[in-house]
DNA sequence: ATAACACAGGAC
DNA sequence: TCCTGTGTTATG
């Protein structure tokens, strides 16, 4: 028999795939197949790509397949074909990608297989037992309260920690039975939907404009630019309905810290449909059956975060993005895709719908819909008796200030106090103090490995580093003068939620930022605790900018946003302006109306002014004509090349090396090399390369001409270096 | 990425 | 001569 080869992708960083041959009692894989495969001296799980494929090195060098781990493809041909998509157009190697986009199991080797799981319940005899009567049995009577309350999985037996001795003697009591459960490729039916809202003009619109299309399954994208209480939610699920009533599944992609239980239970209360959930806090194996039940159709609603976008489903008839512009949907290490642009690309590969729903549009976005690529619906009425808040600017230059808070601030405070509604604060700055400085000589208590400041944590008794985690005691004599006389410079929430005390001894203040909720169910039982009124006043970093409701929160305040008035970053006021209007959202629902003061050295800043005075939509608009007339994305295509390295001279070198290359197109400009954003972080410093063009095509064709030079030149050797295609965060 | 390999400098 | 740290190279 003629002898049988096949091309390999393997997860390691190499723009480069590997040839094997298929020994003759071994099956031909498919494309789309993992196979294990021996790569120097171990063994790699990879992703056959091409079969029957002519070696491209002397047969002699090849190696054979181990073993063939599938008899089918891993991803539906449609999702397949995304993946070698999102490989070219982000230049990564396709090895990484696709690994990237398996579950960690599989990514491992282990078969494609469901789990059974034993599910544990209270019998008729088991019910009627008076759990008093159990009293020389605690664990018995735990576990009896515990069934009480419903049917147990296996996970969560195991998580009450109870012992298997007593699960046995309850099973032979007869109180308890035991059922076998596969998550099978189980059908569901939806033909009802609970407790539908009855929509507005506008949401109605918006309905009627997503039912044709999803219908008939055409790959249309629907920017929903409605604003803070518009009800978003309710026209979401209306389109679900749509979808679901036809037996297809929806898939809902959440920022990061979006994905909350609430969300998942306000879905099921809506639909009686299998819903999986796909976040940070499974377990490998519970992630391998959420994927399967996706691409199987048990699941009907998928939720997940930015990697749910690689998960193959069955019948796919629409895909959500909520709060499209936040920046978590951009992955930024490793392979950096960008969710949102590839949800759009896998909707016209499988024909599905997307909807883009955000009450700050991203401004590609915007440029998107006015191009025709996308349909704008606009919700601009709030649902209910909300009001739309009112808004006020404090010029700090006039003010005297106390720890952060202006007199005016202070008294505007004190009135909604005494109305007995609830005050926030935002600053985005967590720690007590961002800096220590010496009074006599200037010295600051900088990072050794990070170009940064440390930050005073009072609390923890520390300085602490935010980019590489150092930490030092705090030091009581200046490190370079020997002075006593230390200070603290800029405010931070620790010292904020301090201040309070002091101004507002009365109030009870609650502080939300990472430190304050670092265990696990801290932040949910604090944003209870908000939500519920137990604090007058909350403090809170970007953590508490989103998505959540507080009904009694009247008076929002950002304390310092002069930090993004004169950013280097050009999307520094896009992300300023989505800020500010989340964190406004959190004012005045309900019936109360609410205020939102902004604090700052520059009131006449036209961003400032824009923002107050006319909003997001005419601040999208002036932004959009900025980012033309720079010629700035959306309307020009940009790349970064990023370089780090324990001197400083390594990471230029590379650069340099690439820009010499790279220079000599005429339709692509390199700037650079240049300091990174983070000069130098945890002792290695970084730099970067910008390039630069007005179309995509050119810097993506000469990105893919001259990458295999780039990466073979001496001088990547002595530093690590990225390529990041449409980067989003750079000064 | 990762591991084998080659080489240089210091210890014994 | 051996050991160890560091840079170089190949991976099918």
């Amino acid at each position: 028999m003629k002898p049988r080869y096949i091309r390999v992708a393997l997860p390691v960083p190499m723009r480069q795939l590997f040839d094997y041959s298929i020994k003759e009692e071994q099956p031909m894989p498919v494309v789309g197949a993992r196979v294990k495969v021996p790569f120097g001296n171990r063994q790699l799980v990879g992703f056959v790509v091409a079969c029957d494929v002519t070696p491209e090195v002397a047969a002699a060098k090849l190696k054979s397949v181990r073993e063939v781990l599938d008899t089918n493809p891993l991803w539906p041909a449609s999702l397949w074909e995304l993946l070698l998509w999102a490989g070219r157009y982000y230049h990564h190697p396709l090895g990484e990608v696709l690994s990237h986009a398996a579950p960690a199991l599989l990514r491992k080797g282990q078969p494609p297989r469901y789990e059974t799981t034993t599910r544990y319940q209270l019998t008729a005899l088991g019910r009627e037992q008076v759990l008093s009567e159990l009293k020389r049995a605690p664990q018995q009577q735990r576990f009896m309260a515990a069934l009480q309350r419903g049917p147990m999985h296996q996970a969560g037996v195991k998580e009450a920690d109870i012992p298997a001795a007593t699960v046995k003697t309850l099973i032979e009591k007869g109180w308890v039975e035991t059922e076998q459960l596969r998550l099978h490729e189980a059908s569901w039916q939806c033909d009802q939907a609970n407790d539908a809202l009855r929509l507005n003009e506008e949401q109605a619109t918006a309905v009627a404009a997503m039912r044709g299309p999803l219908e008939r399954g055409e790959p249309k994208v629907w920017l929903l630019d409605g604003v803070t209480g518009s009800g978003k939610t309710e026209v979401y699920l209306q389109a679900m309905e749509t979808v679901l009533f036809r037996g297809q599944q929806v898939m809902v992609l959440v920022p990061e810290i979006g994905l909350t239980p609430q969300t998942v239970a306000r879905f099921q209360r809506r639909f009686d449909v299998p819903i999986v959930s796909l976040h940070s806090g499974l377990t490998d194996s519970e992630r391998l059956q959420s994927w399967l039940q996706a691409r199987d159709g048990g699941a009907a609603i998928i939720i997940g975060t930015r990697s749910a976008i690689f998960t193959p489903c069955k019948q796919l008839g629409l895909m959500i993005l909520d709060e499209e512009h936040d920046s978590s949907f951009k992955q930024q290490d490793g392979f950096r895709y960008n969710a949102r642009d590839l949800a759009v690309k896998r909707a016209h590969q499988e024909g599905f719908g997307v909807i883009l729903g955000s009450a700050t549009p991203s401004l590609e976005s915007l440029a998107n819909a006015r191009a025709g690529r996308y349909q704008r619906l606009e919700l601009n009425q709030r649902a209910g008796e909300a009001q739309l808040a009112k808004h006020a600017v404090i010029d700090l230059k006039q003010q005297r200030i106390h720890q952060g808070l202006s007199d005016q601030l202070l008294a505007t405070m004190a009135k909604h106090l005494e109305a007995g509604n609830q005050v926030l604060l935002f600053l985005n700055r967590r720690g007590y103090a961002s800096a220590l400085l010496c009074h006599e000589c200037g010295w600051v208590s900088e990072c050794h490995r990070c170009q940064a400041n440390m930050t005073l944590h009072q609390q923890a008794h520390l300085l602490q580093c935010h980019h590489c985690g150092g930490q030092r005691r705090i030091p009581h004599q200046c490190g370079a003068c020997g002075s006593t006389q230390i200070i603290s410079q800029g405010l931070g929430t620790e010292q904020l939620e301090e201040a309070l005390a002091k101004h507002f001894p009365e109030y009870k203040s609650l502080r939300i930022d990472r430190d304050s909720t670092r265990k696990k169910g801290q932040l949910e039982k604090a944003l209870q605790a908000a939500a519920n009124g137990e604090y007058s006043l909350l403090i809170g970093t970007q953590m508490l900018a989103k998505g959540h409701h507080f009904p009694h929160v009247t008076l929002v305040s950002l304390l310092d946003v002069d930090g993004a008035l004169y950013s280097s970053d050009f999307r520094a006021p896009e992300r300023l302006a989505q800020l500010y209007l989340q964190v406004a959202g959190r004012a005045g629902r309900e019936h109360k109306a609410g205020t939102v003061v902004l604090q700052t050295h520059h009131p006449e800043h036209p961003l400032i002014q824009e923002l107050v005075n006319n909003g997001y939509r005419d601040f999208a608009v002036a932004a959009l004509e900025e980012r033309q007339q720079a010629l700035l994305p959306p309307f020009a295509a940009m790349a970064l090349l990023r370089a780090e390295a324990v001197s400083q001279q390594a990471a230029e070198a590379v650069l340099q090396a690439m820009a010499n290359y790279l220079n000599h197109h005429p339709d692509v400009t390199v700037i650079g090399p240049m300091p990174a954003p983070l000069a130098k972080r945890a002792g290695r410093y970084r730099l970067q390369l910008l390039l630069h063009a007005e179309q995509r095509a050119p810097l993506h064709a000469w990105l893919q001409q001259l990458l295999p030079t780039l990466e073979k030149l001496p001088e990547t050797r002595h530093a690590r270096w990225s390529l990041d295609i449409d980067p989003q965060d750079f000064a």
